[in-house]
DNA sequence: TTATTATATAGATACTTGTCAATATATTAT
DNA sequence: ATAATATATTGACAAGTATCTATATAATAA
């Protein structure tokens, strides 16, 4: 993976409302209306993030009827731990 | 470790010059003049740089002389998979 | 079809950030 | 003390980004 791609994952994680967003996504997928109802950020400003956080990779966007239902990518975490790690030791 | 904190230090991590910097310490610690032979940036540029990764915690700066040598914090790196380990699973 | 609901896109703005040139500081050498 | 070398700080500027309001799109309900 070349730098360009990975700083831009990393971006992805460097806000501190997607970092949020992750955390609730932890346990279960969840759709964007529920998440935004525990945020203080308006629904654009939701959309934008969740359109880094899939761009990433790091986030797996699912389109059921109207709802979009979002969760962790357990493979995007994955590729980012493994840089991390070969970065370290 | 708070949002916050965390935002910041996976910024750092978020710029293509600081992840080829950090590649460059992989394996040894560096002086920042060794640094700044393999980069097309300025000094003031580079010391910028290296600045943002010791106050992520990410890289320790050492003193010797004129010298500043820059190596990997393991700890700052444990910290920051520990992190993302607690959110994937 | 029309209305309603969930999400996305466009455009604007304030704030942040990466970069450089110029300068300051600190350490060693003459 | 003076010069040379390594690094840090300051100030400026262009590019990027997080946010909002307004609007568009898509899917379901009446």
């Amino acid at each position: 993976m070349d730098h360009k791609r990975m700083a831009s994952i990393f971006k992805a994680f460097g806000d501190e409302n997607r970092l949020r967003i992750l955390q609730m996504l932890r346990d279960s997928e969840r759709c964007a209306c529920s998440i935004l109802d525990e945020m203080q950020i308006t629904q654009p400003t939701l959309s934008h993030h969740m359109k880094i956080l899939c761009d990433a990779g790091i986030v797996i966007g699912r389109k059921e009827g109207k709802w979009m239902h979002y969760s962790i990518s357990e493979n995007g975490f994955r590729n980012v731990m493994n840089y991390l790690g070969e970065l370290s030791c």
